[in-house]
DNA sequence: ATATCATATGTTATTTTAGTCATATATGGA
DNA sequence: TCCATATATGACTAAAATAACATATGATAT
């Protein structure tokens, strides 16, 4: 399936990034306004954004307006169960692959 | 989590590349070796080899010797429930998005 | 109305990633 | 042993993704 293939680029691509997955990872508490994951990460504002716009586009989180403040929270439908998978598989096959890529 | 990240991106890294993911779902029926991906696909075979070493690498992929042959099998375990996972989210919330991707 | 704070957008330079080409290794058969 | 087939590896270039910078927009308060 061609289309299934490109769907599935589009997905992983919003999530092969550590910045993207940083703030992810910092929402997955709470929701947080732009400053807010700026602080907590030491990330520069314009990048946030831009991560967060990317986020935003692959329905990865989702923004509010409050103010003059924009709050995004995680997708946790997907982003809960997805990142379990993941532990469970990078724990049984990767956690050795994993110390060899630190050494590089 | 620092560690997290870090293995959410060597995670996404290796699933986040079309020619990759079209090995993955030719592997999802049936074992292949690396000629007959090869045939399936219309890809050239050192592109498919160097491929095939990174989804090993990452475990998304197992290998097998069988005289000069290498069989290639999916890791079921991560990639069925993953990919499913991932039709659910894309039919939720990014059907027109990638319709606006296709455009550019 | 303007100053300030919060956030977004456009552009460019840099880094990362991917594919290709040339070549190497491994296996099995004559 | 030598050849053919199957696959892997290394080096180089091209293309895509990213962060940084400059700047714009939007909102609130004064």
């Amino acid at each position: 399936m061609e289309h299934t293939v490109e769907t599935y680029k589009f997905f992983f691509g919003a999530l092969a990034n550590p910045n993207r997955l940083q703030i992810i990872n910092v929402l997955r508490g709470n929701k947080k306004n732009v400053g807010e994951i700026c602080q907590i990460t030491g990330f520069e504002q314009t990048m946030v954004s831009h991560n967060l716009k990317t986020l935003e586009h692959h329905g990865m989180v989702f923004m509010e307006k409050k103010g003059k403040f924009r709050y995004y929270t995680v997708n946790k439908k997907t982003i809960k169960p997805l990142l379990e998978l993941i532990d469970a598989h990078m724990k049984e096959y990767c956690c050795k692959l994993l110390e060899g890529e630190k050494r590089k």
